[in-house]
DNA sequence: GATGCCCGTCCCACTGAGTGGGAGGATCCC
DNA sequence: GGGATCCTCCCACTCAGTGGGACGGGCATC
């Protein structure tokens, strides 16, 4: 039982269970068990037996054979900590944001080396926006990233860049100098940018989020097309904007227990 | 191992993971393995190893010694069928409900005899919500839960109805015949209504929201203080804004597989 | 700096929860 | 009706998971 020839596989329920969940992405409108057998890897008579379990939790609901992720982690997911403490006062301030630029307005938080859009604005006329809310970004070519990092320990951002600086577009930056460089200017208050580096004709800025004790939070972002996006216009409304954040983050726990 | 004196015990490992994810409320901010352990009735040790795993998966984030639940929660969870479906449409619908009533706008889902809340908007002036998004309200006492149930089969309204109507204000529908000939008359085009049988001052106007093909999706409402929210004058926009959202909801799949 | 308290982790012998190949039954399509 | 799929159920095997208790660290209090 339970022995491949490689050495990826997973060993625990837990694992088995991730597997499952993570095999659904954003396009699925429901997954018989065959294929969610296929995709996470797992003999069809397990998963069958897993996912009746799921479903009684209420992680996975079914209509038929067709099986698709539940309730419930909607609402757990509306209890996680890092969405939850910036959402809530951050979405006026985005609000504020996409009246004053007409652009899209996008909100992040790292998780290691990529960035989890928190919450999504679209601007008036603005191309469409290059991640949906839960979506995950490249640290690395996206503007959103470089604002994060440029704050972050000098062992993480290694971190980041001993993982590799994938290739997204003709223009996303893979050299670790260069990145380190920009990284440096953020560091010394510039605002973070980003042209055609992830997705072909788009462009964004952001800056960092800080709670009002110095913890870094993540970052905000307004971005649209390459030509119709200009920096120097948007950085007055978007470095307002993260002040307001951080004034409305509250007096907010102290810094790192 | 594993044997209580009730017969209420979880068996599973999975059964286990869900009493951890639920022992968080909306105000916790972190709890310690200790508290987690005695809120899911689990021994520490357990908890300890199983919150090193959900940890490791992203389900769970720890701090030091506080331990809230994970970015991945929120990521899934964007991720869920019915919210997602739902959401994305209604939220442009929903802001025009609000700037045209200037009240607080929700949009809820049905779970069993609960709603479950997936979009909220607060109105200009307007009392504080009474659920966030994510939070749960109880169907037979709520002008969202009445229109669902309105619209729902006898053998549903039926299970409803025997699994007890909790009391929730002085003012709660908690006889069955009572419920049941308002269900009527909002299965025969009538605004779902409720006035202070939740919480103590505040009303709510409701309607159905049905995709295309007749399937119902869940409600959307209106809702404010007793005393300032006139049924009448909101009537035409709620309706306007169900219809929309049916037409917004595109030519989706064809009705229940 | 000794005492007590509470914290979270680790150890390890025990065992039943979980496993998955295969049979079985339903459904659909040619 | 034959064949291809799909999902569930059965059941003997065994290893993943368990939890009592020992352990070490942090923090008051005396």
């Amino acid at each position: 039982m339970m022995h491949d020839s490689a050495a990826d596989d997973a060993l625990g329920v837990l694992d088995r269970m991730t597997c499952i969940l993570e095999a659904f992405d954003q396009d699925d409108h429901g997954l018989g068990i065959s294929e969610l057998a296929l995709r996470a890897g797992i003999p069809k008579s397990t998963v069958s037996r897993l996912v009746a379990t799921l479903v009684r939790q209420g992680y996975l609901e079914r209509d038929g054979k067709r099986i698709h992720l539940g309730l419930r982690l909607f609402e757990l997911g509306q209890l996680a900590e890092q969405p939850r403490e910036l959402r809530g006062v951050a979405l006026p301030v985005m609000a504020d944001l996409r009246a004053k630029t007409g652009e899209n307005v996008h909100l992040a938080i790292r998780d290691r080396s990529e960035m989890v859009c928190i919450a999504v604005m679209r601007g008036r006329a603005a191309a469409r926006p290059a991640v949906r809310t839960g979506g995950r970004l490249p640290i690395h070519a996206t503007a959103l990233g470089k604002a994060v990092l440029g704050h972050a320990p000098a062992a993480e951002v290694e971190a980041v860049l001993s993982h590799g600086l994938e290739t997204w577009t003709a223009r996303t930056i893979t050299d670790p100098v260069v990145l380190t460089r920009q990284l440096d200017e953020i560091r010394r208050g510039r605002l973070a940018t980003e042209a055609g580096e992830f997705a072909g004709t788009l462009s964004c800025v952001a800056t960092a989020v800080f709670a009002p004790a110095g913890r870094l939070m993540g970052a905000i972002s307004v971005s649209g097309c390459t030509e119709g996006l200009d920096a120097e216009r948007v950085a007055p409304d978007l470095r307002a904007a993260a002040l307001a954040l951080t004034r409305r983050l509250g007096p907010g726990r102290p810094g790192p227990a």
